[in-house]
DNA sequence: GCCGTTTTCGGCCCGACTGTTTTCAGTCG
């Protein structure tokens, strides 16, 4: 059981609460487990016997939650959720998926009408059944009628972040529990997509039987759906299908080609092949005049065979990767290991789980010459923003730290708030005292783009800011980005010396890998920073790495590469490009 | 349900927006 299962079994137990009308403190308690444990920087399951102080001292996770741990890892489920599995219909809990449908409206729905899933609500709005209940309008009922059709669009896709975790786990299980030869997880998950549709495992091996078997018996099965001799496929708890699939030695590389994508590369490599006399499948590359197979054992000489270099997955969308290819001029892409910080994480002082000390501890364990402390503006009541007054005192704070401490560069940043007309929340008198400024957008979402888009430049022309945060608001599976004029927004950028974020939360992924592109096509800078509310967040930042690559990034670009004093100048706007 | 203590209970993040109302409930961040 991984431990994202066991925080959607603690996200749904808040779920049923909360449409249940239970006490909101214990709904909260369990939503805020769910977090810790969806972000512990280790595997549960294998720490549980051997080292369970670990799981315990968890900010969030007393008495009670610790023994749902205990219990779902030794039985695979857990009695309070199966109790409040049969009071209400599990089904249920798919509406508080639709946007503006909380728990109130969805027990109204189900206690009046009888509402238990999607299909239902959508059929009692458009018999527009649902106005003449209390509270209730035609004006909202159009409004669910929208949120469900945005849902459905949405449906059947998971995040990076979770197809990572699945195809890690199958990996290392096939590895350790079956005769596998060679084993790589392709589509998607490999070009690093933000979000996946499946996840697809090729595998060789002498004894294909076995190996499907182990593949069936994966502990984090929830069904399987299909098993013959070369193939096999299961769904996680998560409803995530995994195909497995048994290829010849010789075809592996061909096999990850094809089976890695994406389609679109893969029809505009077919006709460079065809072109040059080959017939290319996953079973190899082929001769048409002869019929012989010239590659597949390994991927490389696929594209070796076409006259191009090995493309890095994440550039496979065929968006001109092949035309770069041929002529040589690839990008070098940035990797994890040219970076050398990150600037936007939060603490204690705001809404973060950790200090600033444990927060600089856990970015010299990852090698970091810095990080940028960088709470929230007093705007954000809800998570208790810092005033003047506070951010000066976490100033002092940090300063009293540098004196002590060494290794490690902690610079004094904020996520201030851009208001509604594109001022910001925090008197630019103090925010000059920061070694730099973060702007960001978290309110007042629903404006017209052309608003938004002034707002946003109105705020890039602040010389005390030098990063926009997240530049579009969106959350992956969840919300659509805010309307706006991207072009717009990097133009201004550019002009104000102001480095745009690939926020590496995999929630976010914002700006995306094509937005990414643009910008850099512009000439913006990049910063990429994971915005960690815990110091288990931080490896986060390796998912922005992997929008960066998709965006066709270079070190270059990217000003978390750079030494501290080019970073400074760069934060200080004395320096861009 | 968690947490911390002024220690075994009582507090726990709150303000804005929307659509429904005629003073507020529900949702979101």
């Amino acid at each position: 059981m991984t431990n994202q299962d066991i925080a959607s079994v603690f996200d749904e137990i808040a779920d049923i609460l909360e449409i249940k009308g239970d006490n909101p403190f214990r709904v909260r308690s369990y939503r805020r487990a769910a977090e810790t444990i969806s972000a512990l920087p280790f595997d549960i399951e294998s720490v549980i016997d051997t080292d369970p102080d670990r799981i315990r001292s968890a900010p969030g996770i007393g008495v009670g939650t610790f023994r749902k741990i205990q219990e779902l890892i030794e039985t695979g489920s857990c009695q309070e959720h199966e109790n409040l599995r049969r009071e209400f219909p599990p089904s249920l809990l798919e509406l508080l998926r639709v946007q503006d449908l909380g728990p109130k409206k969805i027990a109204l729905f189900y206690k009046h009408l009888g509402i238990r899933n999607l299909d239902e609500l959508e059929a009692a709005a458009r018999q527009e059944k649902l106005r003449e209940l209390p509270g209730m309008g035609a004006k909202s009922e159009l409004k669910i009628l929208k949120s469900i059709e945005e849902l459905r669009h949405r449906q059947g896709r998971f995040r990076l972040d979770y197809g990572t975790e699945i195809s890690n786990r199958i990996l290392d299980y096939l590895r350790s529990q079956a005769n596998v030869q060679r084993i790589a997880a392709a589509g998607s998950v490999r070009r690093r997509k933000e979000t996946i549709g499946d996840v697809d495992v090729l595998v060789t091996t002498s004894n294909p039987g076995d190996v499907i078997r182990t593949f069936t018996t994966f502990p984090g099965t929830y069904e399987v759906q299909a098993q013959g001799e070369t193939k096999a496929s299961i769904r996680t708890r998560q409803g995530l299908q995994v195909d497995l699939r048994v290829v010849e030695d010789d075809a592996f590389g061909a096999c990850l080609q094809y089976f890695t994508g994406s389609k679109e590369h893969n029809v505009a490599l077919r006709e460079r092949a065809k072109r040059m006399g080959f017939k290319i499948s996953e079973y190899g590359l082929f001769d048409t005049e002869s019929g012989d197979r010239v590659a597949g054992r390994e991927e490389c000489e696929i594209y070796e065979k076409l006259r191009l270099p090995w493309i890095p997955p994440e550039l496979r969308e065929n968006r001109g990767e092949i035309e770069k290819a041929e002529k040589g001029e690839l990008p070098a892409l940035v990797t994890i290991d040219n970076i050398r910080g990150d600037l936007h994480m939060h603490t204690t002082a705001s809404d973060g789980r950790n200090t600033i000390e444990e927060m600089a501890a856990a970015g010299l364990e990852r090698g970091y010459a810095f990080i940028g402390i960088t709470d929230h503006s007093k705007s954000l009541a809800m998570v208790r923003g810092l005033d003047e007054e506070k951010l000066l005192r976490q100033m002092e704070e940090i300063e009293a730290y540098r004196r002590t401490n060494s290794g490690i560069e902690v610079l004094k940043g904020i996520e201030v708030d851009i208001l509604a007309d594109g001022s910001l929340d925090l008197d630019t008198s103090v925010l000059s005292q920061l070694d730099f400024v973060i702007a960001s957008i978290h309110s007042r979402f629903n404006m017209t783009r052309d608003e938004m888009t002034r707002r946003i430049c109105r705020a890039l022309e602040n010389p005390t800011v030098s990063i926009l945060a997240h530049p579009t608001g969106r959350l992956l599976l969840q919300r659509d980005a805010y309307q706006v004029d991207l072009e717009e927004i990097i133009k201004a950028a550019v002009a104000n010396r102001v480095c745009l974020e690939i926020n590496a939360y995999p929630a976010r992924l914002d700006l995306s890998d094509i937005h990414c592109r643009m910008a850099r096509d512009m000439g913006a800078l990049i910063t990429i920073n994971s915005d960690s509310h815990t110091d288990g967040m931080l490896h986060y930042m390796s998912f922005g790495v992997d929008t960066a690559r998709r965006g066709w990034l270079e070190a270059e670009d990217v000003i978390n590469t750079y030494p501290v004093d080019r970073l400074k100048r760069v934060l200080k706007k004395q320096e861009y490009r």
